[in-house]
DNA sequence: CTATATTATTGATTTATATCAATAAATTTA
DNA sequence: TAAATTTATTGATATAAATCAATAATATAG
């Protein structure tokens, strides 16, 4: 927690690096690559080789998973900076099991996971972190696995509208680069249900919408509908 | 790896385990508890604090996420010895976010997770293999959260089927103690389509049953409908 | 060893949601 | 700016799977 200055300097802000050595950092800092990207440039491809970790500096992104037989997707997250992402294949088959996909204009940092197994080696703050990281999330895959098989499909579009509102945008009234079939991939239905879930949300007056213009007017019904499913 | 006589001296069997210095494995063994368990006993609750992981050494869990709300549940795996049984609480919110049962007479062994963190501390290896143990189960999650999303019954039973065929009894023919309802909350759907999915694979020669003795007549074909869905 | 409770099975019905098809709006390209 | 393409919306229909209800089989308790 001490360099928090070079952190910043670096614009590795996240937790995570505020635990290493300026040794430490200097090295990441040193071999990191700056990459940007535009609007629907794929970062990581499911079934790709994970070499590097990547530090989300700037843009948001979207984390798909992809099932390679039929083209259906699950849209994970939707992640913003800084965020950190490091799929599960490290230190496992050191593939990628995620897709990642720039939803405007964005910069992410490259770290070698040599690199990084190196730091991790002889950092244990730092490997604690991102071990609770790692636990963090799977703690969110449990209860959104539980969400989509368990609930109905307004159920889980009002989870899905409680996402982007409560974790993502953190606003109630929020502007989406999410498209329709986004949003359907992010609750798991077609997007004319989630189109026709929306228009009714729309009339009993709990979200305003427009395009892509989304305003939640009444979060308690929707954390309702919600936890009735 | 060097201390695999030691590990199995104290039953610690796991991969894990081998990881740790004699004085460590010394320490776990002092410090663990054995506890005996009847068939469907509670060994760890959804909600309840997380203070251990356990080491099964023997008799067979299933690993359920429940919903607070409804009573639904999924089946998330069947586990057999030796496994090691570590939630994402750890390092997180120091809570279960599974509940585990024991599906016969079981043996875990509970090791202290202060311990256990103690040990990651020093040893790097253990605290590696600990990562990949956990990155290991996330890709599992991501594809039975995909298998459940998406795919239809007949496809969410099939890979139900061969999963406790490939993966828990590793062979063809087995006898179960899962129930029915079990089948169900593992496939994610109700008993009674578990039952006419089983009856209609019977039908087709896929698979043919007794009660708990299952055997796996055609696993060509039961792959293919995993797939195609 | 019967009575009770639990689990498994089958059938009839309902319902949620996907699919299909057509149109409308918005965005991109020429 | 118009044409073409993509994305969004609406409606009609089909269907998969849940629910409800009843019976059968098995396990447990008295």
């Amino acid at each position: 927690m001490k360099n928090i200055a070079s952190c910043l300097s670096c614009n590795l802000k996240t937790n995570m690096f505020c635990h290493l050595t300026e040794e430490q950092l200097h090295d990441v800092n040193n071999t990191r690559r700056e990459v940007r990207y535009k609007a629907g440039e794929v970062i990581f491809k499911t079934g790709g080789p994970l070499t590097h970790m990547i530090c989300l500096t700037k843009g948001m992104v979207k984390i798909f998973l992809e099932d390679p037989y039929t083209d259906k997707r699950i849209l994970l997250s939707v992640l913003k900076p800084v965020e950190l992402i490091l799929g599960p294949g490290f230190l496992v088959d050191d593939s990628h099991h995620f897709t990642t996909i720039a939803m405007e204009d964005t910069t992410a940092c490259f770290i070698n996971l040599d690199e990084h197994k190196k730091i991790m080696e002889t950092n244990i703050d730092y490997t604690m972190a991102i071990l609770q990281h790692i636990n963090k999330k799977v703690i969110k895959q449990f209860k959104k696995m539980q969400c989509l098989t368990h609930k109905h499909t307004p159920g889980k579009m009002a989870d899905a509208l409680l996402y982007l509102s409560n974790s993502v945008y953190q606003n109630e009234v929020f502007d989406t680069l999410l498209s329709r079939q986004d949003l359907a991939d992010l609750a798991a239905m077609t997007k004319e249900t989630t189109i026709r879930i929306l228009k009714e949300f729309s009339e009993d007056g709990i979200v305003k919408y427009n395009y892509n213009h989304f305003e939640i007017l009444n979060k308690e019904k929707l954390e309702k509908i919600r936890t009735s499913g």
